[in-house]
RNA sequence: GGGCGGUUAGCUCAGUUGGCUAGAGCGCGUCUUUGACGUAGACGAGGUCAUAGGUUCGAAUCCUAUACCGCCCACCA
C-alpha cells in the first residue's frame, strides 16, 4: 500500500473494521495471569439508529477498552442491543394507528409476536453504526434484553425477593399515562411548573357550629371533588380544632364527607382548609391511609370521568368535567374566588399527556432494604464516582425512594411470570410458564398477569447478566453512561447486583453529560436539530468524530458538539498521515538506514523525553478518565512536537531508525483514541507487522537529559530569531553571528535550516555587532545593517521595560520575609536563581542600547 | 422548597491536591508555493479568571456573601 497525499478516512474504515473484526482482537484473551478489564455497553435501542450521544459513550468506552488491550489486559467489551419496552411500543403503537388499528384489537400475544417481528426487520442497523464508530467490543457475546439468559435471570430474582416478601401486590396510586395505557415510576414522570388557577369553593356544613356555616377549601382540580372523601384542617389550628368531627354536604352530589385533623394541612397555605380525594392525589392517598377513609375513583383509565362522579359528569372528560364543575358551583354561589398560580404538573416524558395519579393494583418491590445496602456499599465508598458529586446525589435519592411499581401495561416486554387464581383475586403464584395465559394447579385455574416489566427492573441485573459467562468478569471495571441515568439505571444496579450476588456491579462509574447542538441547545427531533453521528462520520471520519467530541468536555457536563473540533481532530489525522507519508519517503529512500550527518541531534532525545513523558502522563489521565487532557496532550505531542520540532530537525539527521521507533510509540499511544488512521497507517508502513490494535503499550526510552536541556535552549534561541526576522522592517533574515559557543557551534546548521538565516558565523566577541538577542548566557547577534537598526531602537526599550517589570516582580516577592521563610526552599532558590538571570540580561541590554 | 453545577481570550471550553509569565481549538492580523501535510508552515495580537469581602508568603484554584445562567429532586392543596 502506498501513501496518498491526504488521508481520506472512507477509504480505509470499513476495512480496517472487518480486519480486526475477523482477526478475532476484540475477544477477550484466555491468558489467565493478565488483569480483567470490562466493559459493559448501555444497551442502545435495537431498532432505533444511534444518535450522538452513542457517538460519545462509544469513544469513551473505546478509548479504555483500546487502552488497555494494549496495556495487556483481559480486556471485554460487551455490546448489547435493548428491546427499550416503552420506547419501541410507542413506535410500534404509531404505526398501528396509521393503519387503523389499536392495541385492542389484539391480543397482548399477538402484539408481542407482532412487535417481535417488526424490531427484527430493523435490527442490524444499529450494528451497523457502532462498527463505523469502531467499537472494539466483541459481538460474539452481544446480549438482547429478551434473550432467554435475560429473563431466566430477571425470573430468578423476582422469585427470589418475592419469596424474601420484598414483592407484593398493591393497590395503590400510580402515574398513569391515559394515553398509552399504562403506569409509570415515579422517576420516569416528568415534571413542568405550569400557570394554573387555584379555585375557592365552599363546603356548607350539615349543622352549623358556633355561627360556621361553611369551610372554604382550595384547589387546583375543582373536578376531583366529587371523588372527596373528606376535608383536612391541621390539629394545631384554633379557628377549626371545635369543627373536627363535624360532617360537610360536598357541593354537586348527596354525599355528607368528614372534617378531620391531619397534620397534611397546613395552616399557613390559604384557608388552612384542606380537601381529600384519596383516588387522585398522592398526599391525599396517605391521608386517606392515616383515617382509613373511602376512596371513591371519579376518573377512569381512560382519562374520562366514570360512574362515580355523577350522572351529570359521566363520560365528560377532565377538562371539560372541570368546566362544568365550576360552573355549577357558580350557579349553586359555592364558588368563592379564584387566583393565578404557578405549579408544578406531572407528564408523560414521551407524549406529554397530563400523568393521572389512578388506584391501580400493581407490583411492587419493597426497595427499603435495597436501597440500604446500596446506600451502605456507597458510603463505604466500594464505587468510584466521575464526576464524584454524583455519589452524594444518589445517595440522597436512595435514602427518600419510595417502593418501585415494577407493572407496565405494555404487551412488549418481559412479561410478569404471575397467575392470579380466578375464584381467590388475593391468590397468586409464581409461575415461568409466561407463554400460557391459564394454569391448573391443585384444582384451581389461573390465569396471568398481562403486564410485563418494568425495563429498568431488567436492565437493572445487566451486568451480571451479561458476564454471566466468564464470572471473573464481575464485578466489571466501569460503568459508563448518560449523567441522566444515575438514578434509574445506575442505581438500580447497584441495588440489584449487591441483592442478588452480594457484590457492586462496577469498581468505578463514568458519568458523561448529554451532547448539546452547536448553540448549547438540547437536541431533539421536534427541533430538528439532531445530529447523525454517521453523518459526521462519512464527512470527517470516525477518527475525527470521536477526538471531537471528548475535546473539552468533563465528566457530567452537558456541552455543544463542536463542528470546529471534529474538523481540528480531521486535520490532526491528516497531519499524522503525513508524518508517516514522510518517513516512510526517507526510509524508502535509504533503505540502510545511514545518518547523514554525525554530530548529535539534541531533538532526538528532546523528542524521547517528550514522548516518555506524554507516555507517562496518559496513563494518569486515562486512570482518571481524563479523556480530553489526554486528547490535548497528543494533539499537542504529535503536531507541536514531533512534526514542528523533531521532524523538522530530522530532515538534516534522517536517522530512520528512530524515525521509525518513534513514530510506531506515537501510533500506538494514539491508538485508543484515533483507532482508524493510526491502524491504516501501520498496515501502510513498509516495514511494520501485525495489527496496531494487539501491540504492546510502549516502554520509555533512555534518554540524555543534558541533551534535552541543549535543545529546549535550541528552541528558545530559534524561536527568538524567528520572531525577530518576522518583526524587523522589511522581514528579511540576516546572519546570525556568535562567539566562543558550543551550543551554537554545534548545530550551526540546525539553526539556518530552521530559521531561513542566510549564515550562522562564529567571529570574536569584540567583533559582534548587530542586534543582541535576549538570551541569557549567550552572546548571539543578528547581523542587521545600521540603518534597520535604527529603526528597530524602541522595540528593544520596550523589552527593558518588560524586563524590568518582571524583575520588580521577582524583587518584591523575595524581599517578603514571609516569603523566603514559609515557602518551599526550591521555590525561593528558583526565584533567586530567576532575578539574577533576568538582572544580569537586563545590564547587557542596557549597554547595548548605549551603543546604538 | 431542597440540592448540584457553571460564570476564565471574539466563540467553545481546559486548568487534579493553592506555587514560576493563566492554556487549547476555532476565529483574527502579518508573512511564507522551504524535500510530508495549504486539512500546511512561521510570527503575532487578544484575559482586572462574574462581583464584593476573607484566609494565606502566595488565590482562577480554599472560605463567605451577592448577581446571573443551567440542571436535578420535591406532596404544597
Amino acid at each position: 500500500m502506498k501513501f496518498s497525499k491526504a488521508y481520506e478516512p472512507n477509504e480505509y474504515e470499513p476495512d480496517v473494521y472487518a480486519l480486526w473484526e475477523k482477526s478475532g482482537a476484540f475477544k477477550p484473551s484466555s491468558n489467565k495471569k493478565a488483569e480483567n478489564y470490562t466493559i459493559v455497553m448501555p444497551p442502545p435501542n435495537a431498532n432505533g439508529n444511534l444518535h450522538i450521544g452513542h457517538g460519545l459513550t462509544i469513544a469513551l468506552e473505546d478509548i479504555l477498552t483500546r487502552y488497555h488491550r494494549l496495556k495487556g489486559d483481559n480486556t471485554w467489551y460487551i455490546p448489547g442491543a435493548d428491546h427499550a419496552g416503552f420506547e419501541t411500543w410507542v413506535v410500534y403503537e404509531r404505526y398501528l394507528e396509521s393503519k387503523g388499528k389499536t392495541r385492542f384489537d389484539y391480543t397482548r400475544d399477538q402484539l408481542y409476536s407482532q412487535v417481535w417481528d417488526f424490531v427484527h426487520e430493523q435490527r442490524g442497523n444499529m450494528e451497523l453504526q457502532l462498527r463505523a464508530l469502531g467499537a472494539s467490543c466483541d459481538w460474539s457475546s452481544l446480549t438482547f434484553t429478551l434473550d432467554p439468559k435475560v429473563t431466566d435471570t430477571v425470573y430468578k430474582t423476582f422469585k427470589k425477593l418475592w419469596d424474601d416478601g420484598l414483592i407484593y401486590r398493591g393497590k395503590k396510586l400510580v402515574n398513569f399515562c391515559t394515553k398509552h395505557q399504562t403506569a409509570f415510576a415515579d422517576i420516569e414522570v416528568t415534571h413542568k411548573d405550569e400557570k394554573g388557577m387555584l379555585w375557592q369553593i365552599a363546603y356548607p356544613l350539615v349543622e352549623p357550629s358556633q355561627g360556621v356555616t361553611e369551610l372554604i377549601v382550595s384547589t387546583t382540580r375543582p373536578e376531583t371533588l366529587l371523588g372527596d372523601t373528606a376535608v383536612a384542617v391541621n390539629p394545631e389550628d384554633k379557628r377549626y380544632k371545635h369543627l373536627v368531627g363535624k360532617m360537610l354536604k360536598l357541593p354537586l352530589t348527596d354525599r355528607e364527607i368528614p372534617i378531620i385533623a391531619d397534620e397534611h394541612a397546613d395552616i399557613e397555605y390559604g384557608t388552612g382548609v384542606v380537601k381529600i380525594t384519596p383516588a387522585h392525589d398522592q398526599n391525599d392517598y396517605e391521608v386517606g391511609q392515616r383515617h382509613n377513609l373511602p376512596m371513591i375513583t371519579v376518573i377512569g383509565f381512560d382519562g374520562k370521568m366514570n360512574e362515580n362522579a355523577g350522572a351529570n359528569y359521566e363520560n365528560l372528560t377532565v377538562q371539560d368535567a372541570r368546566k362544568k364543575v365550576l360552573k355549577n358551583l357558580e350557579e349553586q354561589g359555592l364558588l368563592r374566588g379564584e387566583e393565578k398560580i404557578t405549579h408544578s404538573v406531572g407528564h408523560c416524558y414521551k407524549c406529554d399527556t397530563v400523568i393521572e395519579p389512578l388506584l391501580k393494583e400493581q407490583w411492587f418491590v419493597d426497595v427499603k432494604p435495597l436501597a440500604k445496602e446500596a446506600i451502605k456499599a456507597l458510603r463505604a465508598r466500594k464505587i468510584k464516582f466521575h464526576p464524584a458529586s454524583k455519589k452524594q446525589v444518589l445517595i440522597n435519592y436512595l435514602e427518600q425512594l419510595k417502593d418501585w411499581n415494577i407493572s407496565r401495561q405494555i404487551p412488549w416486554g418481559i412479561p410478569i411470570p404471575a397467575f392470579q387464581n380466578i375464584n381467590d383475586p388475593s391468590d397468586w403464584i409464581f409461575d415461568e410458564h409466561v407463554d400460557k395465559t391459564e394454569l391448573k394447579k391443585n384444582g384451581n385455574t389461573y390465569m396471568r398477569d398481562e403486564d410485563t416489566f418494568d425495563t429498568w427492573f431488567s436492565s437493572g441485573q445487566w451486568p451480571y447478566i451479561t458476564t454471566s459467562e466468564r464470572k471473573a468478569h464481575f464485578p466489571t471495571s466501569v460503568m459508563e453512561t448518560g449523567a441522566d441515568l444515575l438514578f434509574q439505571w445506575v442505581g438500580r444496579m447497584i441495588m440489584l447486583s449487591l441483592y442478588v450476588t452480594g457484590d457492586i456491579p462496577f469498581k468505578d462509574v463514568y458519568m458523561h453529560g448529554m451532547v448539546l447542538d452547536e448553540k448549547g441547545q438540547k437536541m431533539s427531533k421536534s427541533k430538528g436539530n439532531v445530529i447523525n453521528p454517521i453523518e459526521i462520520v462519512s464527512q470527517y471520519g470516525s477518527d475525527a468524530l470521536r477526538l471531537g467530541l471528548i475535546a473539552s468536555r468533563s465528566a457530567g457536563v452537558n456541552q455543544a458538539f463542536s463542528t470546529s473540533k471534529v474538523i481540528a481532530s480531521r486535520n490532526l489525522c491528516n497531519k499524522l498521515w503525513n508524518v508517516a507519508r514522510l518517513i516512510q519517503q526517507l526510509v524508502d529512500d535509504n533503505p540502510k538506514g545511514d545518518k547523514e550527518l554525525t554530530i548529535d541531534n539534541y531533538s532526538e532525545d528532546w523528542i524521547c523525553h517528550q514522548i516518555n513523558q506524554a507516555n507517562k502522563e496518559i496513563q494518569k489521565l486515562l486512570a482518571n478518565y481524563r479523556f480530553a487532557e489526554a486528547g490535548d496532550l497528543l494533539y499537542d505531542l504529535i503536531w507541536n512536537k514531533y512534526a514542528d520540532w523533531f521532524i523538522e530537525s530530522e530532515k538534516l539527521w534522517k536517522d530512520t531508525t528512530l524515525l521509525k521507533s518513534t513514530l510506531e510509540q506515537i501510533l500506538i499511544m494514539l491508538h485508543p483514541f484515533a483507532p482508524f488512521v493510526t491502524e491504516t497507517i501501520w498496515q501502510t508502513l513498509s516495514w511494520t507487522s501485525g495489527m496496531l490494535i494487539t501491540q504492546n503499550w510502549p516502554k520509555p526510552y533512555q534518554i540524555d537529559h543534558k541533551k534535552v536541556k541543549r535543545f529546549e535552549e535550541l528552541k528558545e534561541i530559534i524561536v527568538n530569531i524567528r520572531s525577530h526576522f518576522q518583526s524587523l522592517p522589511g522581514a528579511a533574515s540576516y546572519p546570525i553571528a556568535f562567539d566562543d559557543d558550543p551550543l551554537m557551534y554545534d548545530n550551526q546548521l540546525l539553526i539556518q535550516h530552521l530559521t531561513k538565516a542566510p549564515c550562522v558565523p562564529k567571529i570574536s566577541t569584540d567583533e559582534l555587532s548587530g542586534l543582541r538577542l535576549a538570551i541569557p548566557n549567550h552572546n548571539i547577534y543578528l547581523q542587521i545593517p545600521e540603518d534597520v537598526l535604527n529603526k528597530y531602537k524602541h522595540n528593544l526599550e520596550d523589552r527593558i521595560l518588560k524586563l524590568g517589570s518582571e524583575i520588580n516582580t521577582l524583587d518584591a516577592r523575595l524581599s517578603n520575609p514571609n516569603y523566603t521563610k514559609k515557602a518551599p526552599k526550591e521555590l525561593v532558590d528558583e526565584t533567586r536563581e530567576q532575578l539574577k538571570i533576568k538582572q544580569d540580561l537586563l545590564e547587557k541590554m542596557k549597554a547595548e542600547l548605549r551603543l546604538i
